[in-house]
DNA sequence: AAACTGACTTCTC
DNA sequence: GGAGAAGCCAGTT
């Protein structure tokens, strides 16, 4: 793998959302406080928009914080998203296109 | 070096 | 409950 010349804060944030368990997702504020700044949630989200290594970090399990799916400059957008979400087994809201953080937030271990 | 932007979060109306 | 505005962090131009 190659060193992409990415900031500290980025590395950090790409590792954390790799080492999210199968089934359960995060939120962008979660992310960041993990990587060193619980208000960095937008900066966590441009490093999703970034990412570098895509097929690497699952930014699928990157959520809002009230579990609706935003971004994913990936292909089919949302729709894609919450398809990958409901393959790797997160439950979905019923009649919302937003999946049930209350069961599926990650315990960031 | 300064200003703008952005896949956020939270409050208020 | 839904819509709008403000605040925050880091990156890019």
């Amino acid at each position: 793998m190659k060193t992409p010349h990415i900031s500290p804060f980025f590395a950090r944030v790409y590792a954390i959302v790799t080492q999210i368990p199968k089934g359960n997702v995060a939120t962008y504020g979660q992310i960041a406080a993990l990587a060193g700044s619980p208000k960095a949630a937008r900066a966590v989200g441009m490093a999703m928009r970034t990412n570098p290594d895509a097929p690497r970090v699952p930014c699928h399990r990157v959520v809002a914080s009230d579990g609706s799916l935003t971004g994913y400059s990936g292909d089919g957008g949302i729709e894609k998203k919450s398809k990958m979400l409901i393959d790797e087994g997160v439950q979905f809201l019923p009649g919302c296109n937003k999946v049930d953080i209350t069961l599926a937030k990650w315990d960031g271990l």
